[in-house]
This record gives C-alpha cells, sequence and structure tokens, in this order.
DNA sequence: CTCCCATTGTAGCCATAGCTACAATTTGTC
DNA sequence: GACAAATTGTAGCTATGGCTACAATGGGAG
C-alpha cells in the first residue's frame, strides 16, 4: 500500500479526504471481508453443530476445500481462529470478537434494508455485500432509523 | 469463477436462494466493481478535462500506472474502452453507459446516506464501498426514501 | 534539432482467492 | 483390525490487482 503523499500537492488543507485516500480505504476494506466473512460463519456453524470443520465451510461458501484451506491458514496466522490438522476451526478471543461485531452489523444492516421497504431476498443478498462497507457512523444512523439503541456490543 | 453444481444436490426447490449461491453472487459483483470504479472515473476526468490519460486514473485511485495498464487492458478486452498506445483511454458505447448507471447509483446511495443523517465524509467513503452491491430493487428504496422518482435513464 | 521529462509499455515479482488432481489422514462400518 | 468414505493437506495452475525496475515513446523547451 503506498502513503500517497509525493505528488500531491495537498491544494485542500480542509478535512475532506482525497479520493485516492477514499480508494485506499476501499481496498483495506477488501483485505477484511474474507476475514469478516469467514469468522462470522464459524460462529455460527459452530452454534449450530457445536464444531466447524473446513469441509462445513467449503459447503457454506460452496467452494472447494483447498480454498478453505488456504483462507484458514492466513486467518490462523493473523490470529482469528486455530485448528490442529486435520482438526476443527476454533475461533480465537479476537476471531469471536470479530465475529460477534460482523454479525451484529449483518443483523442491522439487514433489519435497515427490510425497514425500508426491500423484500427480505434481495434484503439478505444485498446485505450481505453491503456490510463491510458501513462504517460505525453509518452503523448508528441505521440504528436510529430502526429506533433501537447501539445494542450492547453483543446482545444476539 | 465455478457454477457451483456438482457437489450441491440441490435439496432445496423453494424461491430463497442458498447461502452458497448469494457468496457465489457477492463474488460476482466483486468482479465488476473495478470495472465500474474505472468508467466512472474515465467519465468524471473526461467530462472535467477533455481528455483521460492512464496517467490521471494512477493519481485518481494512487496506484502505480502499471496496475492501471493492466486493468485497461482487461477492460479493453471486455468492450468497456479503448485506446490505442499512448493515446488517451476513451469510453465505448458499453462502458459510457455502464459509467451512467455507475454514477447514478454512486449518487443516489451518497444522497440517500446523507439522507438518514450520515456526516458528508463518512457518506462519500461509505458510498464508495456500498454502490456496488446496491442492486436495482433497494435502489428503487432508495430513491423512494429520497422522494424522488426512479430518474428516466434506467427505469427498470 | 536535440534533449529532457512525463507518460506508457514490458518484465517479473507478491498476495489473495479460485480451481483440479493426487496424497495423506481420520473416522466409521463391518 | 481392515477397508471404505469423508476430510484435510499438498502441488501446481489461473486470474485479479498490487508493486519496482527498466525500456520505449512522445511532447515541449531550449
Amino acid at each position: 500500500m503506498q502513503s500517497g503523499s509525493q505528488k500531491t500537492p495537498r491544494k485542500k488543507s480542509p478535512p475532506a479526504r482525497t479520493s485516492q485516500e477514499i480508494f485506499a480505504q476501499v481496498r483495506r476494506d477488501h483485505a477484511m471481508e474474507t476475514a469478516e466473512d469467514y469468522v462470522e460463519a464459524v460462529a455460527k456453524i459452530v452454534a449450530q453443530q457445536g464444531t466447524c470443520r473446513g469441509a462445513d465451510l467449503a459447503r457454506h461458501f460452496d467452494v472447494s476445500h483447498v480454498t478453505v484451506s488456504k483462507i484458514l491458514t492466513r486467518l490462523k496466522a493473523e490470529g482469528l481462529l486455530r485448528a490442529r490438522p486435520y482438526g476443527p476451526v476454533e475461533l480465537t478471543d479476537t476471531g469471536t470478537r470479530l465475529a460477534s461485531m460482523s454479525q451484529q452489523r449483518h443483523e442491522t444492516v439487514l433489519h435497515f434494508l427490510l425497514a425500508i421497504g426491500v423484500d427480505k431476498e434481495t434484503a439478505r443478498i444485498d446485505a450481505e455485500g453491503i456490510e463491510h462497507h458501513v462504517s460505525q457512523a453509518t452503523l448508528k444512523r441505521f440504528l436510529a432509523f430502526l429506533g433501537q439503541q447501539p445494542p450492547p456490543t453483543s446482545s444476539r
């Protein structure tokens, strides 16, 4: 990732971000999406079945077990989850926290879409794509619209 | 991109999409985001400066000219734009149409975020990430919320 | 006309997220 | 306990989107 500062003479001093910074942010978001999707899925599957295997994730995302394996390797290195060879996948504390936040945000986005009149099917699909790009500030506005208070961090 | 059908015995016939299908859709969306960002940027830069060079795009996205070059190669192959070697970038008709739709959707998402009370800076950033994941159906709800009619350009 | 500089292209590298094919391991069933 | 099935790992390929380094091109300034 570049710092983006050599060529930009910075004509604007106001707090407005440059388009470069915005796109860099979007790219950074991208790098987190997979992690969020995976910890969310692990949490969900563990809640449903007790344990989560790589094969469960492969079925869940409809990708090959190899893809799952590689992604799990990365997420293990990032400290979000752990798994012994041929063993089940478990979330670390960090992973559990990320999963909770993701699930909560997912729920909020979904309910918000439903609240403004989007049909259930579309809402499910769009929420999946949108959730990763909704900032805390925007999430608060969603919650405000839903007439709720910001939930106590894990009230699901 | 896989078709995802060998291993899925398709137990559910109801209209509800499986999670697999939803994630496949998100991955497909992903493949379009760059294209949309680029044609949108080209249209914007052409509108501002008359022509658009690769270097303009590199500055706009804060990436190297090599990255731009490779992406332009792909988009040329996809028929969204054309450019002679060492020449400026131009949108094809298809590219122009895609740019218009993207710009319009971008505007709608941005205005919608502002309308629900998101601050300007956050709205700019979130809109950039969200826009690619908003379906036509959801866009219509956004427009309805804004009290507008679906604009004549793409009233589908 | 030449020379310099910005722009573009090319080569080659990295990481992520896909895949198939094949090997290894675990598990479950006789 | 052995054998089959499911699961996981490994090797090696593809495409996208990043990068640096170096070569080529084109447009201006002298």
